[in-house]
DNA sequence: CATGTTGTGGGACGATCGTTCAGGTACCTT
DNA sequence: AAGGTACCTGAACGATCGTCCCACAACATG
């Protein structure tokens, strides 16, 4: 019978998602670079061996964090245009706060997804990963509005980036007018 | 006298920007990550020491390549703005043509600067060389043009960070529409 | 020529890395 | 109860890492 699942497996991928949960956590404080098995293993209380059991690789275990996070950013992401649409003429606040808390409060979870981001340039498996909230926004649109939104995102994308290396976040304030310019139609 | 440069200072100086100079090309080849002092040196053709030797740390040494590789970055997109600029409407087609080529022939480099780039933004000494191409942007315009200079500066780094993903490089002809509208004023 | 300075490079140290292995435990199937 | 499967983990291996040390050569300075 498989109405109740195999116990062993369900604690297995548990686990599993324990320690992607803690790649993450390691790529937030120190970069994709302070990702090894042990530093991955200490963060999510297991031991070293145990990563290497349930990711037959770091690059594997990369590869799923960089799925498990790019999933999580399409999602964030289609909200904010989703509520910045409901906004009508005021959506341009609404991402000026998205974009502030980003680099703010959110700001180490920015820098590894840009990280992440980055590494499926290197890497060609993880592309399609990266590529799925670029898609998931694409499908959003009529066509005719394509080549603004790829213009809005790209601005959306290059905002972030150049705020990650101000010496403090930039204030939604700061923001805002950049953001209204980018979405104002032509 | 000092009319004569030490002999030896001028050769140490000569290696120190050869080192340098590979460290670029194994960032271009394998990423920051594969920047250590053995590779380096061996990339550089001098022996491992010699890399400890002219940067006290490994640290150093990729700070060292941030700052020459910012230096290039901002001359190459000051004059990229200059010649768009003087071809007036034309001016997409410039900026298009330089955004394929950074993702096509020269993906490598414009890897590693987005890989500097994102070191800047958890090394706070590595900021202010970061940033220096943007300043020079800024100070090109009027004040009253900032918002759409920093609204089309942001476009571009997105262009190029979501063109590092794609299977193949985009053309020129797929970026100009996207360029066109970053372009146009409103 | 003597002395100090600067660059060169071979060798080695301890630390840390990814990964493997073998023994053990918990659970499911029959 | 027996056997198979899936998960767990301590210990260890070889490789590679950053960095240091020291002897030496090249050059400048007195």
């Amino acid at each position: 019978m498989r109405q109740q699942r195999d116990g062993r497996k369900a604690r297995g991928d548990k686990r599993r998602q324990e320690i992607i949960e803690a790649t993450l956590r390691v790529i937030e404080r120190d970069g994709v670079a302070g990702v090894t098995h042990r530093t991955v293993a200490a963060e999510a209380g297991v031991p070293t061996t145990s990563t290497t059991y349930h990711f037959s690789s770091l690059n594997d275990l990369l590869i799923a964090t960089l799925i498990s996070c790019a999933q999580d950013m399409a999602t964030e992401v289609y909200w904010m245009i989703d509520r910045a649409r409901s906004r009508g003429s005021r959506g341009a606040d609404e991402v000026a706060a998205l974009l502030a808390a980003a680099l703010g409060p959110h700001r180490g979870r920015t820098m590894a997804e840009y990280e992440l981001y980055l590494l499926a340039a290197r890497r060609p498996e993880l592309r399609p990963a990266a590529r799925r909230w670029l898609d998931v926004l694409t499908s959003m649109v009529r066509p005719d509005d394509l080549v603004a939104l790829r213009a809005f995102l790209a601005g959306i994308d290059g905002l972030l980036i150049q705020g990650l290396i101000d010496d403090e976040p930039p204030k939604a304030d700061e923001l805002r007018p950049v953001v209204d310019h980018l979405l104002q139609p032509r």
